[in-house]
DNA sequence: TCAATAGTGTCTATTAGACAATATACT
DNA sequence: AGTATATTGTCTAATAGACACTATTGA
């Protein structure tokens, strides 16, 4: 792994390294990211322009990425276990210009009825509607990382459950459906969308759920909070 | 992304930053993955283990990530532009005894006619079959990325063209189907599978190639080598 | 009984797998 | 011709999408 002198590498200079979470949700029927606002003072890199949640690894704090990861998240939003993924690292000389610097970044998702009050008095957050949080000027690279973090949450919904995250349990289909929907930008057929749903045998019945009128829902759990299910297709596999 | 301090954090302790590859081909009808042996010096970490190349970033000389990763590849194989993703990253003050270290891993795939010898004095290195690299501990937590590679290969070969990069082209389609079944470790139907390669679209034709007796076989190229094609499906959808 | 929403049934076009048949090379 | 391999054709079962229909609640 490392060269072949003795520890003259252990002199090498190090890179900054940081963990960047993009939080995604749904709320007011759009999909949303998490954003934070830099600290105005000059002296910081983008001064008060919006970024991801993140920050700095405490070696002394953090014993791995993950438990970094769940940290910022835990700090910025108060929720403890949600959906979290790694999506990559991006890593260059230019990123940062206070020198060489590495991020890991992770991929969250979160249902809004877990909302809580952040815990330490962090700067100015907030949630903003993706297409909104896109069009920005993000500090650093993280416009491209957004854009990382949504091309994989809009290609798994093609053909994983991953989209289920974003909802508080009891979940009922007609609910699932429309996340899924808003998720992908299209329309999906009521009929084949339950059978791919319950075929996939990631939930489990848990209660009925009234709606606002009309017949009630069925409510279901998710089965397995660690994973999403893979489908055999995807979901619009014809179209040629 | 950092703290609120103005360059407080710059004196944070800095955790060891490095580039891992995981180098995958097909070999004498096998999968195989390329290793190098640890300097044996009893200061070094796992002296005389096998380990992925890789090593520390030079912040001088690499200015991302993904040129890193690049440079260590071609020092080991002398390939300069095989297929190359990357895989993930791991950190955590365990896993190198030197000190809080991540790691930015990397998983390439390349075809054997294009072996050269390696450029520097590198350290012992040779190609292993990957359930003999399985079974060894191999240094670091590289045991676990070269699981994490391996899953990823399997999965990806389930529903995209990527075992088409451990091809050397021209490319038949017998022998795309034989790299198939090896990284899949089972057997195809030769007609659905032709059907499915060629409906993808990622071939395009290139003069014939004889074989080692009968008819010859149709030689195809890549269309783009900078990404893998997704199927609509997974091969063995149905099985329930 | 009507409006609203949830859930089911059925039909059809597509297609992956199975496997038989044919094509083209070399000896 | 005979052997070896590549390539194509056909049949069938599975299933996703389309869409009409039924069910269950509240007003």
């Amino acid at each position: 792994m490392e060269k072949t002198q003795p520890t003259a590498h252990l002199s090498f200079d190090r890179p900054l390294v940081t963990v960047d979470v993009v939080v995604f949700t749904v709320r007011q029927e759009r999909l949303q990211v998490l954003l934070v606002q830099r600290p105005a003072a000059p002296r910081e890199p983008f001064p008060g322009a919006w970024a991801l949640p993140g920050g700095f690894i405490d070696t002394g704090a953090d014993r791995t990425l993950l438990a970094c990861a769940r940290r910022k998240l835990k700090e910025k939003t108060g929720v403890a276990s949600p959906y979290l993924e790694q999506l990559g690292s991006w890593g260059s000389a230019t990123r940062d210009p206070r020198g060489w610097s590495a991020t890991h970044a992770y991929f969250a998702l979160i249902s809004m009825p877990a909302e809580r009050e952040p815990q330490s008095g962090a700067p100015v957050q907030q949630w903003m509607p993706i297409e909104d949080a896109m069009r920005r000027k993000l500090a650093f690279d993280h416009g491209e990382i957004l854009e990382a973090a949504l091309a994989r949450l809009r290609s798994k919904a093609e053909y994983t459950s991953l989209p289920a995250f974003l909802l508080p349990e009891p979940i009922t289909l007609p609910q699932l459906q429309q996340t899924y929907e808003i998720v992908l930008g299209r329309v999906l057929d009521k009929s084949a969308f339950r059978r791919r749903m319950l075929d996939a045998g990631f939930l489990e019945e848990a209660g009925s759920v009234v709606g606002p009128g009309g017949r009630p829902a069925q409510g279901y759990g998710i089965v397995d909070r660690s994973a999403a299910t893979v489908f055999p297709r995807t979901f619009k596999s014809g179209e040629a």
